[in-house]
RNA sequence: GGCGGGUUGGCGGAGAGGUUACGCAGCGGAUUGCAAAUCCGUGUAGACCGGUUCGAUUCCGGUACCCGCCUCCA
């Protein structure tokens, strides 16, 4: 069996990956808070998460994996949009999971097992914050519950701080309720113009971090083994669960492994909305970037180091992509059942997500076109929905362009350069092949002669309209 | 102030204490009516200063610079 290392911010050591139970590999990864597009920034552990969703389910098996990943849809945010559009907070989220799920599909990310939603488990949550207060690790105060986290000795210990040092840092909100500045909310109390439900304190509704820790509980257990998400929900958010979680299930040792995602710069800079470099996955998508694109320059850098996505590196990733599927054009992929992932690759998955070396493997094996394409395909690429959109027949689907005559018009075109050619080498004339050649070129489509003949393969540009005439 | 991460060739970006990373771009060649595509070949590294070592870009220490977190955030 393929030994997996993992690197375990937990301990901050690369680790052998042992699960609990190899029967059932349990994964969690905390998911999008609901209340707009996602960002590029918020699809790079999707992308991640997704890797290792994959190479978890080639080691243990399909059927031995259990992913959650879960959708905040009780939150601050997600109530200020629906104040400011006058929308149903129901609708605002509905509406924002289905583009979550649409735009995480086009980057290639499978689904997980179980992507729960946070006001499905209310009631779990009330169950846990009662014992939590029973167990004396919390109090309700001035209409909320707070966690006291001097009563759980090892709180900060996954981010490496003590609650000295963060009080010492003085950046935590005052409230005269909290017995100690660093003590956060379980729950809180709701305006009547607010979502909320009835608990023992009152109509309310939960802080952020409790949703996790209930959710992992009901579907995960209290002890499970792999445990994500991005770098800067180390502090506070993981570390609260796990005084949460851990208070609450003593028994349990919650999540063994911790592993984060660093962030992502654009151009070399944070993303953000002051500075213009703000977008969403939509955004490059609508550009006309492929999902497969995305999905290719996010896994080009380690997940444990800063990714900057620039437009040169897109453009990189298009032209390796669309090699790859020119290679491969005219094959189909093995059957899942008769297929193997190449060895050195699944080895560089294996030692702690090395997605680059993987992706620098399925490129030497472009003298192998088969394995190529089914490689690729194993790590989420060359999908038929991506070599559809990039195939002749494909463009009639994308709707903008509709020219369901476009492959026989390509191939009648292909036809006459060939024709003209043929006569062009006898008379040594080649302007009328020249300028037809020219003409389809700037139709965006590459031209390839050789001995053999004349091929025309559309290319990302491809402008079917300029064909008209021709 | 506290905690953490980074600095590799023109660009992106890995592994490994001593042997070619790889890709892109460049250059040379094959092929081509000219191209494209493809194939072959090829140069350029390891922030700075010390230490350990027969030998370090790789281990240890320090310096500089960059970045993230400590407040909602993937």
């Amino acid at each position: 069996m393929t030994i997996i290392k993992l690197h375990n911010t937990k301990t901050r050591r690369k680790e052998v990956f042992t699960p609990l139970n190899p029967d059932n590999v349990r994964m969690y990864v905390c998911g999008p808070t609901v209340y707009d597009r996602a960002h590029l920034g918020n699809a790079r552990p999707v992308v991640v998460f997704d890797m290792l969703y994959r190479l978890l389910r080639h080691v243990h098996g399909a059927d031995h994996v259990t992913y959650v990943r879960n959708f905040t849809d009780v939150d601050d945010k997600i109530n200020a949009k629906a104040a400011q559009t006058g929308r149903s907070i129901g609708d605002i989220t509905a509406e924002t999971i289905r583009w979550y799920l649409d735009d995480m599909g086009a980057l290639g990310a499978l689904e997980p097992d179980h992507m729960p939603r946070a006001t499905a488990y209310i009631g779990a949550m009330i169950a846990m914050i009662e014992d939590l207060i029973a167990k004396g690790h919390a109090y309700a105060a001035g209409g909320h519950v707070l966690f006291a986290v001097d009563s759980y000795s090892r709180y900060g210990a996954l981010s490496g701080r003590t609650v000295e040092d963060m009080i010492a840092g003085a950046r935590v909100e005052v409230a005269p309720y909290k017995r100690n500045p660093m003590d956060f909310v379980l729950w809180k109390p709701s305006t009547d113009d607010l979502p909320g439900w009835d608990s023992p304190w009152g109509r309310g509704r939960p802080g952020w971090h409790i949703e996790c820790s209930a959710m992992a509980q009901e579907l995960l257990g209290a002890s499970f083994d792999i445990h994500g998400g991005g770098i800067d929900l180390a502090f506070p958010h993981h570390e609260n669960e796990i005084a949460q979680s851990c208070c609450a299930h003593p028994e349990g040792g919650f999540a063994t492994v911790w592993m984060h995602n660093e962030m992502l710069l654009v151009e070399g800079k944070k993303m953000s909305k002051s500075l213009g470099n703000f977008f969403t996955v939509r955004d490059l998508l609508d550009q006309g970037i492929p999902g497969e694109v995305i999905r290719y320059v996010f896994l080009m850098t380690h997940y444990r180091k800063p990714m900057d996505w620039t437009a040169d590196k897109a453009a990189q990733a298009q032209k390796t992509l669309e090699n790859w599927r020119s290679v491969t054009r005219d094959l189909h992929p093995t059957p899942l059942s008769q297929f193997a992932p190449d060895p050195a690759l699944v080895a560089a998955l294996a030692n702690d997500l090395n997605t680059h070396s993987a992706l620098a493997r399925v490129n030497e094996l472009r003298t192998k076109p088969q394995k190529l394409l089914d490689n690729a395909r194993f790590l989420g690429f060359l999908s038929d929905g991506y070599r559809q959109a990039t195939s002749v027949q494909g463009i009639e689907t994308t709707g903008n362009t509709a020219m369901p005559e476009s492959s026989d018009m390509l191939s009648s075109l292909a036809q006459k350069l060939n024709d003209l050619r043929a006569v062009a080498m006898q008379s040594k004339d080649f302007a009328d092949v020249d300028r037809l050649k020219a003409a389809l070129l700037d139709a965006g489509i590459e031209v390839r002669m050789s001995k053999d003949g004349v091929e025309l393969v559309p290319g990302p540009g491809f402008d079917p309209a300029k064909l008209e005439g021709l």
